[in-house]
RNA sequence: GGCUCUAUCGUCUAACGGUUAGGACGAAAGCUUCUCAAGCUUUAAAUCCGGGUUCGAUUCCCGGUAGAGUCACCA
């Protein structure tokens, strides 16, 4: 058996380390990706860490929240860890660096509530750290101005910056992968590294995603998005992901649709930005209209049908069958798949599960108020398309059936009241299609009504 | 305010000292089967400002300006 210490020494371990403290946010899913893109690609580890050490804040189901996310995205973690579980093992640096002298108990007066009168701080040496970053390039830092910061608020609660220095060390980390905002936690970070003797990983500090006004996204920000509203909404997590990874980074090449596993081959540090990024929704749209047209017809259909109202589903004319028929056209016609349950709200699904009502004027074309001539040409379409084999009835022998009718007599003429036979709507899809979909004997039907409400005028 | 970082079309970005500064999203216009959608074509749109260095700066250096992050007994 061979020593799987070995096999892994040298190999690339990440993390991500979110708090349970809110709904997990869309803003932390690129932090999220980079690293599981980096461990992937270097075939190494990634790691999932709850930062619960905030006994007051951190809830239960936000844990559950961000692993929900996780689920959703397809971004599976090697290992997974509660802070909160680890107690002794920061009881046990803490005390070590107590009997170092590196830290001590300071009285305190407590300025808010639930302020301790005493607390674990860490001697600060006072002296100007140096790193590189990944992406920034060299940083230093006069430490001083950190003063002895607290590290505990006594030795069960170890606060923050302990932790995470303690955890990444016990781990192994080597890439520590993180948004920008941690830059000026760093020094302090590698001050207490320096105290337990811990190796200093790699940095690579992301730069910002800001909303439109150009602000964090931050958690208490209320224009601020919770992850899982994307899927609720009918976004693909390809194209998340494929978005988050766009935003701060780019392969070099022209390509801008890209599948999770070639982000994986492509994902390199030295191509992340280094200036802050606007989260752009349009081009999340986009993409994710992009990721839809490459899903498969199964999977389509499948999304479209989780997001129709009951509503829809309970009209008198609706089938799978019937939905499969109709998938291509509302594919093509929306960005995600929240715009599947809108269009069936308002209506705009209807008729192809009833027939249409509509007022009879609206079957003339423009200024043409002729109902005599409409309802021949009403009469004619539907003796033109009566003619077609049931076996035959698709978009392309229906059109070559009216087409050379709809050239002589005025296309407006006459596909506009054909279409709108059909439809009972002003916009929609052509009426080709539309036949096609609802196939012959109820086209037939629709055009036989239509002319029978102008007949009777 | 201190500290740190950043600066190419509205937005995401390419150009590792030499290009008519490229692409994408979005916008506008046109074409395509009546309407919509899609598609295609075209157009407008940027190197923050000022100094250097250099034969030559988007690119290197300095200053300014602007923006962002951070300054907890939160993470």
């Amino acid at each position: 058996m061979p020593d799987r210490r070995a096999q892994t020494a040298g190999a690339v371990i990440t993390r991500f380390a979110p708090s349970p403290t809110g709904p997990f946010q869309v803003g932390g899913v690129r932090s999220a990706l980079f690293n599981y893109l980096y461990a992937r690609q270097h075939k190494g580890k990634y790691i999932l860490r709850c930062e619960d050490t905030d006994p007051v804040r951190s809830k239960k189901e936000y844990e559950d929240y961000f692993l929900e996310v996780f689920a959703w995205l397809g971004l599976e973690h090697d290992e997974y860890c509660r802070q909160s579980e680890r107690g002794l093992l920061y009881g046990t640096y803490l005390n070590d660096l107590l009997s170092a002298g590196k830290a001590y108990i300071s009285k305190e007066e407590p300025k808010k509530e639930g302020e301790r009168a005493e607390v674990v701080r860490f001697k600060n040496p006072n002296k100007v750290v140096s790193f590189h970053d990944e992406i920034l390039g060299d940083i230093s830092v006069d430490t001083t101005d950190l003063g002895d910061f607290v590290i505990a608020r006594d030795m069960q609660s170890p606060l923050y910056h302990f932790t995470v220095v303690v955890d990444d060390f016990e781990m192994g980390i080597t890439h520590v992968i993180r948004g920008k905002e941690h830059v000026a936690n760093t020094p302090r970070q590698i001050l207490i590294q320096e105290a337990i003797g811990a190796t200093r990983p790699i940095y690579a500090h992301l730069p910002l995603i800001l909303s439109q006004d150009r602000k964090k996204l931050s958690k208490r920000d209320p224009n601020v998005t919770p992850a899982l509203t994307y899927r609720d909404n009918g976004y693909l997590p390809e194209a998340l992901l494929n978005f988050m990874a766009l935003t701060g980074w780019n392969p070099g090449g022209e390509q801008e649709v890209f599948t999770k596993e070639e982000l994986i081959k492509l994902f390199s540090l030295e191509r992340v930005q280094r200036s802050d990024g606007i989260f752009n929704s349009e081009k999340l749209e986009w993409l994710n209209k992009e990721h839809i047209r490459r899903l498969s017809k199964e999977k389509l259909t499948a999304h479209i049908e989780t997001h129709l109202p009951s509503g829809t589903k309970d009209l008198p004319g609706y089938s799978r069958e019937m939905l499969s028929r109709i998938v291509p056209v509302i594919a093509e016609r929306i960005t995600h798949f929240g715009e599947v349950t809108l269009m069936a709200n308002d209506g705009e699904l209807d008729f192809y599960f009833k027939a249409p009502v509509y007022p009879k004027e609206k079957l003339f074309w423009k200024e043409d108020r002729d109902a005599v001539k409409l309802l021949n040409r009403l009469n004619v379409v539907a003796d033109l398309i009566g003619r077609i084999h049931d076996a035959e009835f698709t978009q392309e022998q229906i059109k070559s059936a009216v087409w050379d009718y709809a050239e002589t007599e005025g296309r407006g003429q006459v596909l506009w009241p054909m279409r709108y036979a059909l439809s009972g709507k002003d916009r929609s899809p052509d009426p080709f299609q539309l036949a096609a979909i609802l196939e012959k004997k109820e086209t037939l039907e629709r055009l036989k009504n239509a002319a029978a409400i102008i007949g009777k005028g």
